[in-house]
RNA sequence: GUGGAUAUAGUUCAGGUGGUUAGAACGCCAGAUUGUGGCUCUGGAGGCCGUGGGUUCGAGUCCCACUAUCCACCCCA
């Protein structure tokens, strides 16, 4: 136990480290292009943000959330997501007097007690982005197309965009009200957790895999037939926009999303080389969230991406290969007559800013040059006693094996150079 | 939370029906004469065989429990 990481965590060694940053870069990279500014929130905050704000008949509150008494006897709760703490800030900072629309993204690590599986952990990573303020279509492509331009230029681009419309309020009421009615009268073919949804959250039973369920569905009322003018005109505008953008998509009424915020347009972007975890980045409107959290009446929008599955993706794809020189140059000393001759060189070298290594190993010059080349180092200056007397060094290319002596200066401009 | 599979060096894996000092490859370290990497050759270090019980004269091998990993369900990122 003592040296073992908790079941559902893991650690990132330097190479992974490496990887995620050329991710990340990117993705701060593409939301500030469209003009999204970071934002971090806590990684804790009081249970009751989750249950208002996810919704207490989802099972993210009712069996995954990480939540424990602190010591004065508060109800605290480890983020199981990232939406709920950006609208709590938005609130709680006024934000909604600052010039509308207000775009944030973050990345952020999230907590779900799950049974962890390839591509699902119990603590795993989102990139998200909110747009607070506009209702317009417009900014539900906005949040779409900023995922979509991220994977592609990643080198994802054949992944699978569906949407899907689930009304407002009232128009989802009304669906709500004709689905339980025409499930309830096919009960015995229904399997037992869809029993158990059709009391508690029937639009749930829309993505059930059973088969005799399935069947069912096939004839049940769909809800882009029960929305709202309002609604439909809104949902045609996304459709007609993700076009104009050249965005390619799938209309897939079997998305309803696990949230219970979500109103209007609900997206997924999936993967089908993820086995059973094939959503990459899920999202959607919440026009009404913020109002239901004590903020005045705002639309919103905006998706969560799972930093976990997006790397195990691009990774079982090959893009993640990131073989740069770790090192400028490495100092290679004969012997230890010449440390301190080679330490005043390395310190001059990461004084200019250069990165650069010296043996503090007490190798055999050959060794040293074994070292080097496996680091990498591009350069390796070699410094013997001859070295140290005509004041020229050698410096060695280690990705040609060439070699010459010259001054040091000589040596700093052809590091400037590459 | 449910069902199934798995657990042996740093890593990927061998170790028929239980029988002495548990192996390989890669990686790591060191050598192959005088100050030079990658290729090659040689040598070396490194394993209470996931943990704890049990059966047995004897368990890496059989049984049980626990833990962890993987897969599916559930759900989602």
């Amino acid at each position: 136990m003592l040296t073992k990481a908790p079941r559902g965590t893991r650690d990132l060694l330097p190479e992974d480290c490496a990887k995620w940053l050329h991710v990340e870069e990117l993705f701060r990279k593409i939301c500030e292009r469209f003009g999204y500014r970071e934002i971090r929130t806590p990684t804790f905050e009081h249970t009751e943000l989750f249950q208002r704000g996810i919704g207490e008949a989802t099972d993210i509150v009712e069996k995954e959330m990480y939540t424990f008494l602190d010591k004065s006897g508060r109800s605290i709760t480890l983020k199981p997501e990232g939406t709920a703490p950006v609208v709590r800030a938005f609130i709680e900072h006024k934000l909604f007097n600052e010039p509308l629309p207000a775009k944030f993204f973050y990345i952020s690590p999230c907590f779900r007690y799950e049974r962890p599986q390839a591509g699902r952990l119990r603590e795993f990573h989102q990139f998200g982005v909110e747009a607070f303020g506009s209702p317009s279509p417009s900014i539900d492509v906005e949040v779409i197309a900023l995922a979509v331009l991220f994977l592609e230029k990643l080198g994802l681009s054949q992944l699978k965009v569906h949407i899907n419309s689930l009304g407002c309020k009232r128009c989802r009421e009304d669906y709500k009200k004709r689905l339980n009615e025409f499930l309830n009268n096919k009960k015995e073919f229904l399997c037992e957790t869809c029993l158990v949804r059709l009391d508690r959250n029937p639009l749930r039973i829309l993505d059930c895999k059973n088969e005799g369920c399935r069947k069912v569905l096939e004839s049940a009322p769909v809800i882009l037939d029960f929305l709202c003018d309002d609604c439909r005109k809104h949902f045609e505008q996304v459709k007609k926009e993700l076009s104009a953008v050249g965005i390619k998509f799938e209309v897939d009424p079997g998305i309803v999303r696990g949230l219970d915020y979500y109103t209007k347009t609900v997206f997924e972007i999936i993967s089908e080389e993820l086995g059973a975890q094939s959503a990459v980045c899920g999202g959607g409107r919440y026009d009404d969230l913020i109002e239901e959290c004590g903020g005045p009446p705002t639309p919103a929008a905006g998706f969560g991406m799972g930093v976990e599955r997006l790397t195990l993706l691009l990774e079982s794809k090959g893009l993640l290969k990131i073989d740069s020189w770790a090192m400028d140059a490495f100092i290679a000393i004969a012997g230890e007559e010449q440390r301190e001759y080679g330490l005043r060189l390395l310190y001059d070298l990461r004084r200019d800013g250069f990165s650069a290594e010296i043996d503090v190993m007490g190798r055999s010059l050959k060794a040293q040059l074994k070292y080097a080349s496996k680091i990498p180092a591009k350069y390796v200056f070699i410094i013997g006693e001859e070295e140290v007397e005509t004041g020229k060094i050698t410096v060695k290319d280690l990705s040609t094996g060439l070699q010459e002596k010259m001054t040091f200066e000589e040596a700093k401009a052809l590091l400037k150079k590459r």
